[in-house]
DNA sequence: ACCTGAACACCGTTCAAGT
DNA sequence: ACCTGAACACCGTTCAAGT
């Protein structure tokens, strides 16, 4: 285990403001926010971003860590008050309502489930697979999933519909039309 | 009707240096290719790349149009071959995995079914919406498609498909999986 | 150990000067 | 009428100098 000694005070406040800066512009200006700006509003130089960051990725990933894992948190949630088909059915819309509504969201959980080589495991991708996971395999044991059908199928899906429904943009209204048809489509041949 | 003058010799020539250039370009690195390097390619200003076309979807459009229209052409050969449902079927196909071969295309084909603002019309977009308003009209009298669908849902649906299998990272093997899935969600209610 | 900010490379876009 | 390429603004990334 590597121990991970504590951050210097400087730096540590740093990294947060850096946190918070980049968290506001994602959202105001999506995932390509200028990453020069970011360390601006944090009253930061543009090297100690680097230093903390190594790429926008990372940076993207931790600026939204949390609510990813309030996104991987819900599924457990709506599994205690649902039906698993229906518990699974709910998450994704509310998944890839985020996706929507949350600017930078889609393409951080775009590249947390993408197989990317051997690296491709993040924090947030490992959280959303986990909480995928549980739900379908409870939906299937009810028999109101398809057998051939794995987690990260479901998340990339999502991902799928969320971008088709940005292309109607109508702030996310079409969703539920195609999640239905997604939904309708996952169940098992009769 | 505007009368369209014939252009100049030498714009004639640049014109079409730029689009096998920009092809070019966008096939071997994806629609995000350097204009300048598109122009530099094509053996001229930067400036001329402007005035021939305003902005990268422009050019994107115009480097594409041709193979947009060979698979708006292909829609209806289908048709003639198969059955409504299964020639829908086979359509989409052909559609998702171009927007996985060819790089850019994907894109493209995205932006051409965008409803953004009112000034959407763009050759790309209204071919494949008059390829797909056939199909997805035939498919709905023969009884194989829901009614609830419009020929511009499933234009996305396919852009999210092809969205989806991307994200997997195998050359599109997994767009089948997918595409059955859809269309099964597709079939009305028995 | 960490920070700063100048420096570099690269890109999109414009426009004065040229034919 | 059209072309050229320098000029400008902007961005990501690195790194020498500083504390």
């Amino acid at each position: 285990m590597t121990q991970v000694r504590p951050m210097r005070a400087d730096a540590r406040r740093n990294y947060e403001r850096l946190l918070k800066a980049a968290a506001q512009a994602f959202a105001e200006q999506g995932e390509g926010a200028s990453l020069d700006d970011i360390a601006k509003r944090a009253g930061v130089g543009s090297g100690t971003l680097y230093r903390h960051f190594p790429n926008r990725q990372a940076l993207l990933e931790a600026a939204y860590v949390d609510r990813v894992e309030a996104i991987g948190a819900r599924a457990d949630e709506i599994a205690r008050e649902l039906p698993p088909g229906e518990a699974l059915e709910r998450w994704l819309r509310e998944l890839t309502e985020g996706m929507i509504q949350v600017r930078g969201l889609k393409a951080l959980l775009g590249s947390a489930v993408t197989d990317d080589g051997p690296a491709a495991v993040t924090v947030c991708g490992t959280a959303l697979k986990g909480a995928g996971e549980r739900l379908v395999r409870a939906a299937q044991s009810e028999g109101t999933l398809r057998e051939d059908v794995e987690p990260i199928d479901i998340l990339r899906l999502a991902h799928g519909v969320a971008t088709a429904s940005e292309l109607a943009h109508d702030d996310g209204r079409c969703v539920p039309r195609y999640l239905a048809l997604l939904t309708e489509g996952l169940r098992p041949r009769g």
